[in-house]
DNA sequence: CGCGACGTTGATTTGCCTCAACGATTGTGG
DNA sequence: CCACAATCGTTGAGGCAAATCAACGTCGCG
């Protein structure tokens, strides 16, 4: 395998979705820094404010709130190809209302509301890009939610399960539990269920 | 008061984001057609491909998911400045995964896919107001799965009112029970236990 | 007036939580 | 290299919020 740039997949990102000339390439390049993180270090915290946008180029991290009585609740599982960040508190200055944590050692391409916003003055068509992207988080997220209204945690499991096969290798039963919102008690207690059913 | 222009309350929406010279104003209102909506009739169905992304002027409506057992679970109540529409469906041309009704009549500003992607061709400012809606829509989507999430139906129920007031007399009780996503007779008794304590 | 839409109340059930205890596995410092 | 602690998953007993099913009251409207 050749040896790439740690850019190459962002920009490749980038072209699946819109057509860039090489200057704008360049310009890209500049503004998204490589970071890595250690395994269980925060990209950003709840309470503070978000200054980091970050696309992963390799490992896993997990994007979650902390209720008041320190439960946590995990948002989404980030893999190769995923953005995370909070995006009220990157864009408009809010306290951030969720942290991001390394659950293995990460390497991101990382930027700043100042540099992105620098970039989006240089190369405009970046704008559309990114409000594709957001279009399709939120349609993700609407179909998480009705699927919560509507459905059991047994549903939710499932269909996780079933979108991502090798979530259970990669991430730990408590954390699956609690992405589906339940704690790793009922979790266990309901696999036991469904294996009892294969009989 | 001065007989306006059905378009004045976009154009006003879209002027307190960014600025718009003469002609960009007169092609967005040329976009955009007007359309009044009886009540109980609906603006897009589940199951169809959503044609219609629609601007408020005057009234209220749900966009609401059906589940498998014919339970509806309301996404939210639009009112005047709002938008209705499936995001996934309008943009990507998937089948809706929401209906909207009209709760009383309603006017609209319309708009179908090929008239806004004419009209993103035109005036590209626009992608950077959509872009920061849709990022909008998204982070109080995200709040409310986490209150979702770690919060009870009371809770749900008091930052519901606390929000919108008025929300009790604009919609029957059901439809607020099926926004918090508990049933009608569950919202009876969680009210009736809340005015208990005021002694 | 009579019917349908809406809200309330009661009895019972259920899915998940809470608290507690206990294995299994992993990792780490002496 | 072993001992011990920490982490993670499992199991049990009991509790609670909300669902379910059913019945009934009230209001507004055709």
């Amino acid at each position: 395998m050749i040896l790439e740039n740690v850019h190459d997949e962002l920009i490749r990102y980038f072209l699946s979705r819109v057509s860039l000339d090489e200057y704008e390439i360049h310009l890209i390049k500049k503004a998204y820094e490589p970071k890595f993180v250690k395994k269980k270090a925060f990209i950003f915290n709840q309470g503070e404010i978000c200054k980091t946008e970050a696309f992963v180029i390799d490992g896993t991290a997990k994007v979650f709130y902390s209720d008041e009585r320190g439960n946590e609740h995990i948002l989404y599982f980030a893999f190769k190809d995923w953005w995370i960040g909070d995006i009220a508190s990157f864009n408009f200055g809010e306290q951030a209302n969720m942290s991001a944590q390394a659950l293995e050692d990460l390497l991101v391409l990382t930027i700043n509301p100042e540099r992105k916003e620098e970039l989006f003055i240089k190369v405009p068509k970046l704008e559309r890009i990114f409000r594709i992207i957001t279009q399709r988080t939120l349609t993700v997220l609407q179909k998480r939610f009705f699927l919560t209204m509507s459905g059991s945690a047994k549903d939710r499991y499932l269909q996780l399960i079933e979108r991502y096969p090798k979530i259970e290798q990669l991430v730990p039963q408590y954390q699956i539990a609690s992405y589906l919102g339940i704690l790793p008690e009922s979790l266990s207690r309901m696999k036991k269920q469904l294996y009892a059913q294969h009989f």
